[in-house]
DNA sequence: TACGTGATCACG
DNA sequence: GTGATCACGTAA
């Protein structure tokens, strides 16, 4: 089942991070389905120094300011597509980013995607779990209830003793944020990125 | 540890 | 316009 869209309209951003693992991304382009569950992802808000939207609108970052419920994907470093969930209501910029995925359909199109013959750690980072779903910056601020771009609830739910805190990776620059423990990830799960 | 890579942002 | 920066990945 999609999730229904008043899932990312809730405005806790960090119980949201905490509730997408265990859930499944997924895309289909061209009747090519792919997907793989979410087992790390990091919460991003408008009112820390982390977040893109921290120091207001700018054209990369306005799908960030609209209603949960839609994609955010930009251009990192030149090369890396990264996928965010945006949340919360409209005006209240916090998005999540998805960092690891499990595998789960069409492991053939996403190793081909890649360019690798073996699924090993093919979508252990979120520049690489972009690539293997086929998802870029034409995907920004789709809707996550259509026919290309979803997240699925399965039944089982990860409890909460088997989710890890940790601190967001790659974000220096944010000063005494970088040391919030809004990254979250599945216990021993072998997908999540190192 | 080092660096490719190009859009973006904050200057003027 | 322009230059510094960057929510990564790979090689070494």
């Amino acid at each position: 089942m999609k999730l229904p869209i008043s899932f990312y309209q809730r405005q806790n951003v960090v119980t949201i991070a905490r509730d997408l693992l265990g859930k499944v991304l997924c895309t289909q382009f061209n009747g090519n389905l792919t997907s793989g569950i979410i087992v790390e992802t990091e919460a991003y808000s408008f009112v820390e120094r982390g977040c893109h939207a921290y120091r207001g609108m700018t054209e990369r970052n306005k799908v960030m300011f609209e209603l949960g419920g839609i994609s955010y994907v930009y251009l990192c470093y030149g090369i890396h597509h990264l996928f965010n969930v945006v949340t919360n209501r409209e005006g209240k910029a916090d998005a999540i980013l998805v960092r690891a995925l499990e595998p789960k359909n069409g492991i053939e199109m996403m190793m081909e995607r890649m360019h690798v013959k073996s699924p090993k750690r093919i979508t252990s980072g979120p520049g690489k779990l972009t690539k293997a779903l086929g998802i870029d910056r034409s995907h920004n601020g789709k809707q996550l209830f259509d026919q290309e771009l979803w997240i699925e609830e399965v039944s089982k739910k990860i409890s909460s003793k088997n989710i890890i805190e940790s601190k967001r990776i790659g974000i220096d620059y944010a000063g005494e944020d970088a040391n919030l423990l809004w990254r979250f990830s599945v216990k021993k799960n072998e997908w999540v990125s190192k």
